[in-house]
DNA sequence: CTGAAAGCGCTTACAG
DNA sequence: CTGAAAGCGCTTACAG
């Protein structure tokens, strides 16, 4: 049905093992037969069957993408498009494909990767995510695969990531709202058993200290990565008799319910409270008022997975096991406000 | 290295063959040996070399999707983030992996498609957005390999398809503004060369001419699916001695361009001008004004061609070739203001 | 109900 | 520089 490395051979007048070196481009071919063969393979339309090949050279020239569990909200959050989005177009650019798999729990998920990885279905795998001690970091460590994870490991500090300094951006934010006067700032965080919500929380908890500010526990405030929470979490905080004047807030899809909350609520942001996102979605900057969100380079975030990950799986040196994607505070209307004691 | 079939065989003392119809549920084997040969891969840990099966097999277990050729800015519209979420869900759940790819160019994306489809890599391609004339669709039909667009092709109008009724949802936007009282009505229409660009075109020409309204070739405008395009529509409108009072806008991400440059002038939606957009992205309801929008199910379009085209896999009966999902008016303030003559 | 054998389409030492 | 042969890990008629 389709043409063989052997009909091409029987045209060409060689041997298939002569056939497969051009195709590979070996070395001590003849410039001649080389010319023949691939006339020949042009004419008959060939290409190579990937199966045929992948079973006897153990490679697939594919990388895997483990999304996350909640996969079907997930995309709800443009974090993981733009992750995606960098993942896939460095992985074309180098000449693999990606292929993508989910489960809906974490069974699913181990029964998902071991698919991959025991089907020699794929060279290499990059995790989205990581939650405290994650059963497919363990299986992949123990397989020697290689793979990459997005974000960090505390169960398996060593293991190869590509993360933001997400203790220092938060200070970051943190500290910016200290500039503009504030005193009492509060902290909406996201599902505690992430360590981005974690290494979050520290950095906000760092500026605050060192600012000699005192943190109340009732500002600080944990969620969903989803507006509810945003919206939730403001009206808690604006019941309260002694309420934050600003927040930082762990994602923009959060800030913007806490400011569609502020805003029924007839407040102002950022007047009665100002507000610090992280994500720096395309909409931070469309609400009214727009939204100061440190952007921590998620499409710069993919891209480098995928590219450490090739470079992992060719064998090529590694310099360094943890990759930092440097954020950058991008100041708007949401934050300017400035408190005079 | 890993577990192969003819291991599990030998400890259970069967053949392989036996190992592989245990595995595939054939149904002439002892239950017996069904029992101790699964038993001894349990043990064992024995995976199906994925690779190997497909090869005799000629089955892959696994779709593809071709990503538009602008993948690096694709996903910062929400609309290809759903249509992968549904996609993804779906197949996963029909036991199906998902291989993505991309090209930077028409050849590149022929290119990319040849390797799946001759590379015997995948049963199936998803092929989303149709421009009218698309290599990549003929090729496909060509092969008589499976695929589904999502859309619909002009130039292949028999081919398996996912498609909104776009022509009727233009029809029932610009219907709405003409309820309320509106006469002067423009379109900011996308990229010329895509059908759902004209279709949504015609709804509105549609509607237009059976109110017996005026269409001002002024009042037509094309663009990208982009913010800037819509910002630039609407400076485009403003500075008409007879500008309209509403606008069909063809993605929200485009209203809200729109709708940021009328609010920097000084002008108000809707009273200055009303705004009925499509897609129903998450931001619609958050903007102010939240934006009314044409919801047309992004998710269901993903999810049913991944179902339609596992089926066409799979030689199941398709009933109908083009399969329409339903849309739907979210009526919000963006649109919510009478004009009286 | 089960096994031996051929074959899927390729690569790669081993010879020459 | 090139060919014959073995083998990657599986499936599937063909026998029995």
């Amino acid at each position: 049905m389709s043409v063989t490395i052997i009909d091409v051979a029987k045209k060409a007048g060689v041997s298939p093992s002569t056939v497969s070196r051009v195709i590979s481009g070996h070395s001590r071919i003849s410039p001649a037969t080389i010319r023949k063969v691939k006339e020949i393979m042009d004419e008959l339309g060939y290409h190579p069957n990937v199966m045929a090949k992948s079973l006897v050279s153990k490679t697939t020239q594919t990388i895997g993408i483990l999304l996350p569990r909640s996969a079907e909200e997930l995309f709800l959050n443009l974090f993981f498009s733009e992750i995606i989005r960098g993942v896939v177009t460095q992985s074309t650019r180098s000449g693999y494909d990606l292929m993508m798999t989910t489960g809906t729990s974490e069974r699913e998920e181990v029964e998902a990767i071991t698919r991959l990885v025991k089907g020699r279905r794929v060279d290499g795998i990059i995790l989205l995510y990581s939650r405290k001690s994650d059963p497919v970091i363990s299986f992949l460590q123990e397989m020697k695969f290689p793979f990459v994870l997005v974000g960090r490991s505390e169960d398996f500090p060593h293991v190869l990531s590509i993360d933001n300094n997400n203790v220092l951006a938060a200070y970051d934010a943190t500290r910016h709202l200290i500039a503009q006067g504030h005193k009492r700032i509060g902290f909406v965080s996201g599902p505690p058993n992430l360590i981005v919500s974690r290494d979050r929380m520290d950095g906000y908890v760092q500026a605050m200290r060192e600012a000699k500010l005192e943190i109340q526990t009732e500002w600080i405030v944990e969620g969903e990565f989803l507006q509810e929470s945003g919206y939730r979490a403001m009206s808690f905080f604006m019941n309260l008799p002694h309420r934050p004047t600003a927040l930082v807030v762990i994602d923009d899809i959060v800030a913007f319910g806490v400011l569609r909350g502020v805003t029924e609520l007839g407040y102002k942001v950022p007047s009665d409270l100002s507000l610090v996102g992280f994500n720096n979605i395309p909409m931070s900057e469309l609400s009214s008022p727009p939204i100061s969100s440190i952007d921590i380079g998620i499409y710069q975030l993919g891209y480098t997975a995928s590219q450490t990950l090739i470079k992992a799986v060719k064998g090529e040196p590694i310099h360094h096991n943890h990759i930092i994607i440097p954020h950058r505070l991008m100041t708007r209307e949401s934050s300017l406000h400035t408190i005079h004691p």
